[in-house]
DNA sequence: ACGATTTGTGTTACCGGTAACTAGGTTATT
DNA sequence: AATAACCTAGTTACCGGTAACACAAATCGT
């Protein structure tokens, strides 16, 4: 490993050797190295063996870095995909990223992440600054897009995936479950364990559009059941955190001192609600049930453990990945995918909480 | 002035609209359109300001976005910084990574993000991807890298920031803490509360370094205090896990039943070690007591709230964000900022648990 | 043994922007 | 009024790779 070359100290920018340079040293032409840098885990085509090898190491003792920029430029393959996911510090959202990345291993392509802090305007301009970088295909989190964000990803005509919802008019591709439904199905599963007088808690603004999704459903199930309705706690913006999760623990319990369950918008409110009950020393399950969303570590370690809708995070991305993936080679072959809609199952976890 | 040239159609990639288009239809020259969008927000130089008017209005209709590969190929900056961090799903490091973002914002500069999952082998092939973009600067996490990440960084001669850590050579800037002292100043706080048998709890390997200096710091601690030592349980691998706090903790309770306060490696598996106490109905603090080390927002919020050491994590993201620019300002001029080291302070919490 | 195919390499022409220079018209300076 | 300084916009020459084509040498089929 002899990167011992003496290096010109003259470039303002310190990017010296090029291809040329290396094709150069060893007497062949750019295009010759090119190709050998290409093919180089292959065998059969492209430069010959003992001709690889050579140029390979002329490229390790000169130091030489292929420079993608200039690479993606001349092939019009930028080799990336964007995501956008609402905020890094969840693990619902994580997992699905590191789904995404595990699908896209080995295939060349690369995952530019960002996150839009559950903003549809951050997310406009997280998406304008991505597609002038030219990604291959696009993953966005929801259906809940501004009109800018559907007219750009329109016309950059490259393939899009939604996930962690079914929206009713997809951009592209979808993967996800409808959270109306899965909150509808978990009201139902407390209502068969004898539950009759539920709250939700949840955050104040619609932001959060899979929050509110699981609040009509919760309020949907509440009119089927014909139970008592209003029954409705909303305390803080997205991103949901414990606190809040107290906070409107404490208010349920001044406001409907009756009520004998309640689901939360998400694990983390149903955490801190189960906190805020053993400090005031309200017995879970006894006083009152709770059930959360989204089976985040946190309460499948505690105790009580806490009943939860479990989704395959990590499968959302893996889906969506080979999804785009499937996308981007139909749209190199010159042919489009037709829109698919994959649907990830949840199921109810019940555990000591309820 | 007719630049008329005969626009082909044949491109296979959907992406028609390019710089010369725009201009073609303005009636003016690319440079002008360069120059019209390059000078967007300002006003005083470039393009007149009814010419800019009506370039960006034009640009609007088409549908026109730059192609960022072109410019960074063209302008030989590539307007990104890389960042990896250990994984994404552990609130320190996500926080970390929207402290960054946050010091980029308004310099131009986007954050490439990738995480290693606590492994040197992965971060160097990250490394080896982001640097084939030309990052123009690069943020660590830690101090431990294989000498083939040193290399390539020493070749790209960019910045290169380690963060989270104070290492004894780095490699360029330093933003970080002690996690050995933080580790040390938790035990001595212990001691002080009358706490005289404190074991640790931490992960198996030394993949996590911070975890690991944390354990030396832990034992330092308890030589200097003349404390029973070898009080120290090991499960799992990283990430760290609640559930391995909890096993951990019953170890810990069957090998050393007399030991009175814990310290663990993460507040994740402190959480998970206090709420094994809670099924086993030992009291916390009563019968031991425990302390963790990030101030997750779960031990903020638990019942009881864990003892903590308390760091600044997105505050670790600014300054690293903001030595890194001014670090690429003063490559850019030509120069080089000399190696500068920012500590940031940490803070013992105590709560509840101890 | 001969043309047909395959293989390895070189040549040329770009990709879509921007830096640097040039040139004509306008305003400030002496 | 003459000259300098300043704008604005156009021209040219690239940036560092790859696609497409060309062509000689090696391999193949019958």
């Amino acid at each position: 490993m002899t990167l011992a070359t003496a290096k010109k100290s003259s470039n303002t920018h310190p990017n010296p050797v090029t291809m040329a340079d290396v094709a150069l040293r060893v007497g062949v032409s750019k295009m010759t190295v090119s190709r050998a840098l290409k093919r180089a885990g292959e065998t059969g085509r492209g430069a010959s063996d003992e001709l690889r090898r050579r140029i390979l190491k002329a490229c390790d003792d000169m130091g030489y870095m292929i420079d993608q920029t200039a690479r993606n430029f001349s092939s019009k393959r930028s080799g990336f995909v964007a995501a956008v996911i609402p905020s890094l510090n969840n693990s619902n959202f994580s997992e699905t990223a590191h789904g995404i990345t595990a699908a896209m291993e080995g295939s060349g392509l690369q995952l530019l992440l960002g996150y839009s802090d559950y903003r549809v305007e951050t997310e406009e301009s997280l998406v304008k600054a991505m597609l002038m970088r030219r990604p291959e295909g696009v993953i966005l989190t929801g259906g809940n897009h501004t009109a800018q964000t559907r007219a750009m990803l329109q016309i950059a005509g490259i393939p899009v995936v939604e996930t962690w919802d079914l929206p009713k008019d997809p951009i592209g591709h979808t993967v996800g479950f409808s959270n109306a439904q899965a909150s509808t199905a978990l009201v139902h599963h407390l209502h068969a364990r004898g539950y009759r007088n539920i709250a939700f808690i949840g955050g104040t603004t619609d932001r959060d559009s899979r929050g509110a999704d699981r609040r009509r459903g919760y309020a949907k199930a509440i009119r089927q059941l014909g139970l008592p309705a209003g029954r409705v706690i909303l305390v803080g913006e997205p991103p949901i955190a414990m606190a809040q999760g107290a906070e409107a623990m404490a208010l349920l319990n001044k406001q409907w001192p009756d009520v004998d369950a309640v689901v939360c918008v998400s694990d983390l409110s149903a955490f801190g609600a189960l906190m805020e009950c053993q400090r005031q020393g309200w017995r879970v399950p006894g006083r009152i049930a709770i059930a959360g969303f989204g089976d985040f570590e946190v309460s499948r370690s505690c105790h009580p453990r806490i009943t939860t809708v479990a989704i395959d995070c990590t499968g959302i991305g893996l889906s969506a990945g080979q999804l785009l993936l499937r996308a981007i080679d139909a749209s190199r072959a010159g042919g489009r995918l037709e829109p698919q809609t994959v649907k990830i199952p949840f199921h109810i976890e019940p555990r000591e909480s309820t």
